[in-house]
RNA sequence: GCCCGGAUGGCGGAAUCGGUAGACGCGCCAGACUCAAAAUCUGGUAUUCGCAAGGAUGUGCAGGUUCGAUUCCUGUUCCGGGCACCA
């Protein structure tokens, strides 16, 4: 009988579905006690080129760990929805016309597909999709819960904004200082006589979901804002059109209140070591002094506020501040024009210029090229008074710390190569350490030259130098973080609407006065169903476009959407309970289920929604919403599954410059064809003139590069990745080009000289490990693996390419292997004429291959080691073929072991094992400690290190006697050349090292 | 540029706590079965010297610690991920 896997999990797939095997209960009370665990995903976000072989990698990781805790008594939760809201949907709309609504409907839908064909123990009857209004009602709701909070810094928690407006009413903000306008200081008298207008304003200081500036990406030409994703080059993707950096009123949260608690909590988080590295380091904390250096300009000293002006600067090392040398602002910063000199004016606004085309990104890492402007003002040194000249630099942002440095070319790498550029005199602090060739930027050693802490060590030097500082209001002790507050604005159309209105321009939750009582009082917000999706005016979304929707008799609506990860942030609380109407979920059900237990998802999500989804948590901990502050205790990153491509080498195309244009005559632009159509959009081969992406049908130079992509090629190339005559002509014909003429003038050059084994001509192909996409023409659909070999083999092959958590390319070949241990096994059970499995009793060595199995495989996913799991059961297989295994004492177990990597087949034998229950619902069973340890070890023997000899020693043999055996040894003796033994090293279980 | 990973045969990888490097699989080579092919099965397969026995070398590169290093430390090269509006 043979093994019929598309019989076999068609029937499994069927019972599951029956029987809903895989619905995840709520305990009602009365029922036995199970430990709960909650396995889950990073859910997906539907693209429309759906799954690739790299996507389920997690998910079968998860299934598998999912399936062996439920095999071991756990009520489990495995759940699985979509990220559904996002930009692609609407670039897709915007490109094609159609509705995101309807291509996201068709992509969750072939998802949906692509998944069950793998066979997931998925609870699909909790789904979630983020773009569900009866979804996203709730992510406004906690919105609105984040609009309506303060963090209340002395009791480090979130609190309800009534809660600060009573404290204002009675004692202003005197102790809670305004995190967003630290100069926003009022009475309780100046806060009861404020306007409404400005009582709002106030609030929105301190609100964790506000209202402030940030930067956007503005596009003239096409009217919009852009994502860094559609900033390639310096231009617009679409179009190749010129973009600068924008002001722009945007909503933010602000996670920053939060900083201190999400650096703190990570210590009790089981997640790798480098994820929490990831995220102290975009945390980013450092301790350091706030200094005030005040303003020598004219200009401002006869300002008409008539107070001094000053800049404060942040600074990790106020132990030199007497090496400061010069000062620079970021280019943004507010008082650049109020300090600028006449003769600077031109120059600074040149230099701004430039810097509006620069992003973040390019300014932080060009190191090569130091660009600044001096403004033509000065400082004064808060200790010597001496005037200090005043930069701007790209270098230096506008976010961090106060947007504005002291240098120290001294002690700092670019400091130093700024002055060396521009040529600023520099002070050395650092004594013979400082050598003048570079900066001296180690924290050891003395600080010299500087007044009154010369001869104190870094430490000293920087406490007095802040206490000095703070002796009379120039400075103080400073804990800053890189971590900046979160934009949560995008002007886009297919994202969840805001549940706020303007009312005479002040924004309002639609669940406070003056909306309230009207009818736009209830949530959710749905997002209006419209025709286009054109950017509003004035750099605004789409729905502002909108006017029936955005006008209301009370006031406009808000036409900015959520970004991506809104959510995203709290999804895996929806799982838990997902239909409810009342409440984002019960809170029976959120006690009970808890914390995600085991997270798995991929390194790129490390600091964007971790973070975001963690601060999230810790709001509604705070407000008392869920009754645990971190949600995923446990986090496993899965590595991705990279494609493998296939380029051919050609010298004859090199350097080669041609006229893209479809419409020029066949004959003479043959190559120019087939080169496009392998190119296309291929930075690799196709060199692309200054900086255009080439789409098909466009005219303009091109310069070819020596390879040729094969597209697909692993459907072409053999185990030698060679393309033959054949195969060459069968991938043209799939590109369209019939012409056997076009093999012809490409022959001269392609085709090896000598012919294979089997005397056929053929192109020696060049094989390279890339990323899994669409553009690179490589990638592997799941469901043609599973039609070809089945699930049970997908899931195993995957798993078996490698460890989990790290890179490796994907490679079709190689799943025989595993298919073919499939089969093995399956003879096992089936012989030609069926089910051949006995009650004899079993061997000893039987028992030993199995029970060591079992110990094996549980071990093995504990700590997530899937490949190696597979591996055993190749093993164990293996050995029981050879021994003619037939035997249900041990087979029996076998198939339940193997239910979590291949559970169709394990259903299946389930079945003919004679059980009428399914096998997701049998125990794993327990191995015996005396068929897992051995009584002997054979010993590597070395001498001084190497090797020499293998000797069998019983495990609990005596010291003294095993060195005795080993030094009467023939050999030993041999590689010991009469010295005499130094020193004899044994450790049990492990080896024997002779030194002499 | 900064942060976080990774590098082991022709290929994917194993070696779980510093203790026999290359488990398992692919590929390749040889053989069995077959009219033939497929499927299946058996044996071999890091490099190198040697008929063999056996020896030498070998975990990106250069050092270090150790009786012993793929594993720990220092430096370095290359590759991948992230860098705040892709998800």
């Amino acid at each position: 009988m043979e093994y019929n896997f598309a019989d076999i999990e068609q029937r499994a797939k069927d019972k599951w579905t029956a029987e809903q095997v895989y619905k995840a209960h709520n305990p009602t009370g009365n029922e036995p006690a199970k430990p709960k665990c909650y396995i889950l995903d990073m859910f997906p976000y539907p693209s429309g080129a759906g799954l690739h072989v790299g996507h389920p990698l997690g998910y079968i990781a998860s299934d598998i760990y999912a399936r062996y805790k439920r095999l071991n008594g756990y009520n489990v939760l495995h759940p699985m929805g979509f990220d559904a809201f996002g930009l692609p949907a609407e670039q897709y709309a915007l490109e094609t016309g159609q509705h995101p609504v309807e291509t996201t409907r068709k992509n969750t839908a072939r998802y949906r597909e692509q998944l069950d064909n793998i066979g997931f123990c998925f609870d699909w009857s909790r789904e979630v999709r983020t773009s569900d209004p009866k979804y996203y009602k709730w992510t406004q709701w906690i919105f609105l819960q984040l609009f309506h909070s303060w963090f209340d810094r002395s009791r480090n928690k979130v609190r309800p904004i009534a809660e600060l407006i009573s404290i204002f009413e009675q004692e202003g903000n005197i102790k809670n200082a305004c995190p967003g306008d630290e100069n926003i200081v009022f009475d309780a008298a100046a806060w009861n006589n404020y306007t409404e207008q400005q009582k709002r304003d106030c609030l929105m200081q301190y609100r964790m979901a506000y209202q402030g500036y940030a930067q956007v990406w503005w596009c003239e030409a096409l009217g919009t804002v852009l994502a860094n994703d559609e900033v390639v080059n310096g231009v617009s993707e679409r179009g190749n059109h010129p973009v600068e950096r924008k002001n722009m009123r945007q909503w933010f949260l602000r996670i920053t209140e939060y900083a201190e608690r999400l650096l703190s909590s990570l210590d009790n988080l089981e997640w790798s070591e480098a994820m929490k590295e990831m995220q102290r380091n975009w945390i980013g904390k450092s301790i350091g002094a706030e200094v005030k250096f005040k303003c020598l300009t004219p200009a401002l000293s006869k300002g008409e506020g008539g107070g001094e002006s000053s800049i404060t600067v942040f600074t990790t090392r106020p132990d030199t501040i007497f090496g400061v040398d010069f000062m620079v602002l970021a280019p943004e910063h507010e008082l650049v024009d109020a300090i600028t000199t006449a003769e600077q004016k031109t120059a600074i606004e040149e230099y701004k210029t430039y810097v509006k085309s620069r992003s973040e990104r390019e300014r932080m890492s060009e190191v090569k090229q130091i660009t600044g402007c001096f403004t033509g003002a000065y400082a004064a040194h808060p200790f010597t008074g001496q005037p200090i000249p005043v930069w701007i630099a790209e270098y230096v942002l506008a976010g961090y710390g106060t947007g504005a440095i002291m240098a120290v070319p001294s002690g700092d790498d670019r400091d130093f190569a700024f002055a060396k550029h521009f040529g600023i005199p520099i002070t050395n602090i650092f004594g013979d350490k400082y050598t003048g060739d570079k900066a001296y930027s180690d924290k050891a050693g003395t600080i010299e030259n500087s007044d009154f802490v010369s001869g104190k060590s870094i430490a000293e030097a920087a406490a007095l130098v802040i206490e000095a500082l703070a002796a009379d209001g120039r400075g103080k002790k400073k804990v800053n973080y890189k971590l900046r507050d979160a934009g949560f604005s995008r002007q886009r159309y297919w994202g969840e609407p805001f549940p706020i209105v303007y009312v005479n321009d002040i924004p309002y939750g639609i669940d406070e006065e003056p909306v309230k009582d009207t009818n736009l009082n209830s949530l959710p917000v749905e997002l209006p169903y419209v025709e286009g999706y054109k950017p509003g005016p004035e750099g605004q979304g789409p729905l502002a476009n909108v006017n029936e929707w955005m006008n209301t008799p009370v006031g406009q609506r808000e036409t900015n959407t959520m970004p991506g990860y809104a959510g995203s942030s709290w999804y895996f609380l929806r799982y838990m309970d997902p239909n409810n109407d009342t409440a984002f979920a019960d809170r029976k059900a959120t006690d009970y289920w808890n914390q995600v237990d085991l997270y798995i998802g991929g390194t790129e999500h490390a600091v964007g929604h971790l973070l975001y989804s963690r601060m999230w948590t810790k709001a509604l901990y705070d407000l008392n919403h869920i009754s645990f502050d971190e949600p995923f205790k446990r986090l496993l990153n899965q590595g991705m599954i990279q494609g493998v491509s296939y380029y051919i080498g050609s010298g004859e195309w090199d350097n080669e410059i041609a006229i893209i244009n479809e419409n020029r005559p066949p004959s003479e632009l043959v190559k120019f064809d087939v080169v496009c159509s392998f190119y296309h959009r291929n930075e690799r081969t196709a060199a692309k003139p200054q900086g255009k992406l080439f789409h098909a049908g466009e005219t303009g130079l091109v310069s070819y590069g020596p390879n040729i992509r094969l597209k697909y090629g692993h459907n072409f190339v053999d185990t030698k990745d060679r393309l033959t005559k054949e195969k060459y002509r069968q991938y043209l014909t799939s590109q369209g080009y019939a012409d056997d003429s076009i093999i012809d003038k490409l022959t001269k050059v392609l085709w090896e000289n000598q012919l294979s084994e089997n005397g056929e001509q053929y192109i020696q192909c060049k094989m390279e490990v890339e990323k899994m996409s669409k553009s690179k023409y490589n990638v592997v659909n799941p469901d043609d693996i599973v039609a070809q070999y089945g699930a049970d083999t997908f899931r195993m092959y995957e798993m078996f390419l490698g460890p989990i958590d790290v890179s490796k390319p994907w490679d079709t070949k190689g799943i025989e292997g595993v298919h073919r241990f499939l089969k093995k096994m399956w003879r096992l059970y089936f012989g030609d004429g069926g089910w051949i499995v006995t009650d004899d009793a079993p061997t000893d060595e039987e028992y030993r291959s199995l029970h060591k199995t079992i110990k094996k495989i549980g071990d093995d996913i504990e700590r997530f080691s899937f490949n190696t799991s597979v591996s055993q059961f190749m093993i164990c297989v293996n050995e029981l073929s050879a021994l003619g295994c037939h035997k249900r004492a041990i087979l029996e177990p076998l198939a339940v072991v193997i239910c979590p990597f291949a559970p169709h087949i394990a259903e299946e034998l389930w079945r003919h094992f004679g059980h009428n229950g399914s096998v997701v619902d049998a125990s794993f069973p327990k191995y015996e400690d005396r068929y897992v340890t051995d009584n002997t070890k054979k010993y590597p023997v070395a001498v001084n290190g190497k090797t020499r000899i293998e000797l069998e020693f019983a495990l609990d043999a005596d010291a003294a006697d095993i060195e005795k055996a080993v030094l009467a040894e023939e050999v030993v003796q041999k590689w010991m050349e009469g010295r005499p033994l130094k020193k004899f090293i044994y450790v049990r279980g492990k080896m024997i090292n002779v030194v002499a």
